[in-house]
Formats: C-alpha cells, sequence, structure tokens
DNA sequence: TCCTCTCCTTGCTT
DNA sequence: AAAGCAAGGAGAG
C-alpha cells in the first residue's frame, strides 16, 4: 500500500494516487472506450475487473479511488488510468490540430489501458449501434453471467468460456442482435486459446491486427479498438464513421477509403490513438469541422 | 483481388 | 408514421 491508501470500512480500501498532466473525467468515461461507467454525483462508479470503483478528483492532480472487491491495488490503478503519463506527450506529432477551436481542454481525455477480452467483447457488441445501448449489452451479460463482486450490486464481466457457454441464442436474448453469433463464436475462439493477449501486446502492429480480424465480427475498426483500449497499443486508429467525417472534413478528402485514412494517421505519430479519441469526441459534440490549411494528400 | 451493395437487431430520433 | 441513424462486418456479385 502506497502512504495515501487507507482501509475505510469492511473491505472498502481508498486509494490516493498523483496523476500526471491533465485529467478530465467526464470526457475520460464518456467517449466510448468504456461501457461500464457512471457518473454519481460529482464521482464515477465503474466496474474494473472484479472490483467496483467510486473515481474522483480528490484535489487537483490527485485522483480518490474508492475499491468495494477485489483491489486490483494502487499499481494496477496507476496502468489503468495510465497515471504515470501526460497525455500531451502522445500528441507531440499532432500540433497542427492545436489550431482546431476547443481541442485544447479535450487533452484531459485519457485513454485506459482495460481488459482485452472484455474490449473485444464490448466493441464486437459495438457493430452499427450507439454508446448507450453498447452499454446496455455489456451490462446484461455481467448480469447474467459475471462473477459476483462483494459490496457491490453489479458484477465483473464474464469471462469468455462463460459467454461462449451462453450460446448465440441467449446472447441474442441479451440485446446483442446480429452481433450474437459472432460474439458467441469468437469467445469460443478466445476460450480454447486461439488468441494469446500477451503476444498480441508484443507483436508488430500489422500481425497484432491480423490475429484479430481473424475473429467472427471483428474487422479492421474493432481489432483497433482492441489493440487501443485493451492491448495498450497506441498506434491504433479505429477508423469509424466519425473518424471518416472528421477526416474528411479536416483535409478535404472526399474520395479516401477508410484504409487510406488508417496510413494519413501514420503522420501523427506513436500515439495516434490519443488523437483519434479526440477527434472522435470534437466531431460528435461539434459537429462538421472547419478545413485545416491544407499539407500534404492522403496517397 | 478489389469494390460496392445489402443485410443483419434494436431502439431512439425526426 | 415512416425513415433515418447508431464506435461495422460478412457475404454476394
Amino acid at each position: 500500500l502506497t502512504p495515501d491508501s487507507s482501509r475505510r470500512d469492511a473491505g472498502t480500501v481508498r486509494h490516493v494516487l498523483p496523476v500526471s498532466g491533465p485529467i478530465d473525467l467526464d470526457l475520460t468515461f464518456t467517449c466510448g472506450q468504456s461501457f461500464r461507467w457512471t457518473r454519481e454525483g460529482d464521482a464515477w462508479r465503474g466496474i474494473v475487473g472484479r472490483a467496483d470503483l467510486l473515481v474522483s478528483l480528490a484535489d487537483p492532480g490527485r485522483l480518490s479511488v474508492v475499491v468495494s472487491g477485489q483491489d486490483p491495488g494502487p499499481e494496477a490503478l496507476v496502468r489503468y488510468f495510465r497515471l504515470d503519463q501526460d497525455p500531451r506527450a502522445h500528441l507531440e506529432h499532432a500540433e497542427e490540430l492545436r489550431a482546431l477551436p476547443g481541442i485544447l481542454p479535450l487533452f484531459g481525455l485519457r485513454l485506459l489501458e482495460q481488459d482485452p477480452w472484455e474490449t473485444l467483447a464490448s466493441f464486437i457488441s459495438s457493430a452499427a449501434s450507439n454508446i448507450r445501448k453498447i452499454g446496455r449489452s455489456v451490462e446484461g451479460m455481467a448480469e447474467r453471467w459475471g462473477e459476483l463482486i462483494p459490496g457491490s450490486p453489479r458484477r465483473a464481466f464474464p469471462a469468455p468460456a462463460r459467454l461462449a457457454s451462453a450460446g448465440a441464442a441467449r446472447l441474442r436474448a441479451t440485446g446483442l442482435g446480429f452481433r450474437a453469433p459472432y460474439l458467441a463464436r469468437s469467445a469460443r475462439a478466445v476460450a480454447a486459446g486461439a488468441i494469446s493477449w500477451d503476444a498480441l501486446r508484443a507483436a508488430p502492429y500489422q500481425e497484432a491486427r491480423a490475429a484479430l480480424t481473424a475473429l467472427p465480427g471483428v474487422g479492421p475498426k474493432i481489432a483497433d479498438c482492441t489493440l487501443l483500449f485493451g492491448l495498450g497499443r497506441l498506434e491504433a486508429y479505429p477508423v469509424d464513421r466519425w473518424i471518416r467525417r472528421a477526416t474528411l472534413e479536416l483535409w478535404s478528402r472526399r474520395r479516401a477509403k477508410d484504409a487510406d485514412l488508417s496510413r494519413w494517421a501514420e503522420r501523427f505519430g506513436p500515439g495516434r490513438g490519443y488523437l483519434q479519441q479526440i477527434l472522435f469526441h470534437l466531431r460528435r459534440t461539434q459537429g462538421p469541422l472547419p478545413p485545416l490549411p491544407r499539407v500534404k494528400r492522403i496517397a
């Protein structure tokens, strides 16, 4: 335990952790990277692993985390919130975007390093859906097949084998729709050991991406989301409808395809996943974006 | 091989 | 009320 960690009452622990760089909890939890966080007054409550967390800003630069259930410990919390990294360090190659009105406050958006399986399953559920509905699906799966979390009314996200044995029909009944068979089959594959998360963390980006797209219901976009949000691969840059719109508007590229946009984004460096998340949020909340001064054309 | 089109659930919005 | 839309992917042609 750090000097700032203390036991409050039975089964509850509080950690107070220093934060490097800006942090905006509202942005971080609503931007669509994670689906189990809800606002509770000035704090945010969410499920991480087998823990129920209540997160708030204790004072400037310090994060308070009250834990029920299985305590991840301060080190794991630092990793989950990337508290030791200033998000702005990942945006060094995106100088031209500082000119965009309203972008500076978005640097408080922090990419979370989440569980890879939960991330994969969540984003398989996300195809042609929306953030609220994805949240309901994820919560529904946890309610039905997740393990109990002591001290919390909610449950952990179910392991691959649990969803595999649930089967497509029951997943469909949980609101997964046409994505249910994809998720059931991918769960079976993961439960059978078809994917090694450690190998994906270490592999070259394109290889890791190819391994994921081999799963049913996983195309380039969902593979990139899994790499970015679940495997700490900040060079992943998921291209979805919003990023497509934003990129076409900012750089006036009307005929570019998704693969072109992925390649285009390489210019934003190894931390471009951060930029993707910021552009995603910017485009959704601000509508059409003004064209930037032209620099280079998409190949 | 690559492109384009359609279909696939569901629920909320217009 | 019908149509559009929502962090897409698979399959056909």
